[in-house]
DNA sequence: TGTACATATGCGAATAAACGAATATGAAAG
DNA sequence: CTTTCATATTCGTTTATTCGCATATGTACA
């Protein structure tokens, strides 16, 4: 039970609802999800840090980078996040976020001058 | 977006979420909701107002109580409440909420009688 | 009109959450 | 072994949330 309240609890934050909506769609660094939406990089640290605590996200070190990804086992998140993924178009947020995920790799190497 | 992460945040509280399943299954007044839980009417009742305001259900009223019931158009909570249903047994206190739905009319005219 | 009962709301205290700025950690490369 | 850069964490402050209790509101009916 604790386990579901956490989890809208989680998703019940802009900052955590646009991450986890970009890890849905793809693998991302730190960096990356920095850039994509702007958000500053310590915010960005404590979202991720909330979802491994929650067992959402697995990461790993690539180079100077470390990748998160969702874990195949997000439970009851999956029907939601999928309902929301269909209907992106209500939430330009997340709409531009996905769209601005085109650009992700010029983010790399870019994340201590992008300073938020 | 503000409803999404409102209609999350309601999620995130377990006498909301109790609530919330329980009126998914059918039409409870506040008295009935408060006997099926064991949860105190003030606490309730908050619970139900925040729902109001984010318009996820309708009273009525019949003689001396208010009825509630969730509307129709709960949005993207559908499919979150049904991955929940379809998994009750991983939630003991929601199952058993749905086992004490049975005695519904009994605690009519009780709810001054049950303090909790 | 007054009483009883169901429901709603107000309020102060306690707890938790979010925020920004600074700084710490830790790997990689020179 | 020092510098650089990506990422994580700490800290103090502010802002929400929760909770319990008391009380208010409102309807029905004597």
């Amino acid at each position: 039970m604790e386990y579901i309240l956490q989890s809208m609890k989680l998703l019940s934050d802009e900052t955590r609802l646009r991450v986890i909506m970009l890890l849905y769609q793809g693998k991302f660094c730190v960096c990356q999800l920095t850039g994509i939406t702007e958000i500053p990089q310590p915010k960005i640290s404590k979202a991720l840090s909330k979802m491994r605590d929650l067992n959402l996200v697995t990461d790993t070190r690539q180079d100077k980078f470390v990748y998160y990804s969702l874990n195949e086992d997000i439970g009851l998140l999956k029907p939601l996040l999928d309902e929301i993924m269909t209907n992106i178009e209500d939430y330009p947020v997340l709409e531009s976020d996905q769209k601005n995920k085109a650009k992700k790799d010029l983010y790399l190497n870019q994340c201590s001058k992008i300073q938020l």
